[in-house]
DNA sequence: AGTTGATCTAGAGCGGACTCTACTTCGTAC
DNA sequence: GTACGAAGTAGAGTCCGCTCTAGATCAACT
């Protein structure tokens, strides 16, 4: 019989390619992070084997990128995927997962400010100086 | 003859032991920031080979943790250790550098607060949820 | 003389987060 | 069909900043 479908299901989502451009990430890390087992859900695949990411797998991808700029460790991410994976029932976990990562980040965030404040006074010290004691010749 | 003197030179100083105590170095992070070069001046010996550090070694030591915990990568404050060396008619450069740093600092921390706000506008999110769905039984 | 315990050097090893390689396969274009 | 770019896998390699090991030496104490 003759049935030709129009390429039907397979077409939709997003290749790993276009979630790198979207996300930032490379194709590199976007496989690396799926390895490490922080994707909140399996991506789905072609029928090829191809990754086909939606657009809640990008959201999903924006909060882990803003987890591992405030620092926090791919093992604790993975531990979080786990706890929204788990589905519900876990959400007093993950509130503590966060808090503690709230504090870690204020710890650091006031360590950043201290270390600039000496930064900036050595700096102000130099222009000082170097007001007085123009070009050297 | 009789002279006993009281252990006169090579018991001045600090040894590598005592410098770690102060500075929370490990001894090895110390030695390796000395092969690393981004000590200002040699460190004095003793006799034995022993480090003798001393207290401006120390101070420049804390410069050292404060440009390392604000980020700074080792082969920079290898390059600003080198301008001191140097001496007078760096200064210029060493001022370049550290206005180069405090601004990759400024950076940093405004990454970190955006970063802090959505950590903290999903714990706020989870507050919520908890305080209208308590502990499921 | 013997036993600690701290220090020495040179160099290997480690943990984290990717990044890259090698080689294969898919899908579309000609 | 064949040529090409994008994607697949498994696993090795890279970079950074230490950290640790091995084996020798030293200073002080008993």
């Amino acid at each position: 019989m003759d049935d030709t479908p129009p390429a039907p299901a397979p077409a939709t989502g997003l290749t790993i390619g276009q979630v790198a451009e979207r996300t930032g990430l490379s194709v590199h890390a976007l496989r690396f992070y799926e390895r490490e087992g922080i994707l909140a859900e399996p991506v789905r695949r072609t029928a090829g084997g191809g990754r086909r990411y939606t657009e809640s797998d990008v959201e999903w991808l924006n909060l882990c990128i803003v987890l591992r700029a405030s620092g926090m460790p791919i093992p604790d991410i993975r531990r979080y995927t786990e706890l929204v994976r788990a589905g519900v029932g876990t959400e007093p976990d993950r509130l503590a997962l966060l808090r503690a990562h709230e504090t870690r980040v204020l710890g650091r965030l006031a360590e950043l400010q201290r270390s600039l404040d000496i930064v900036q006074y050595k700096v102000a010290v130099y222009e000082d100086h170097l007001e007085q004691h123009p070009a050297p010749c």
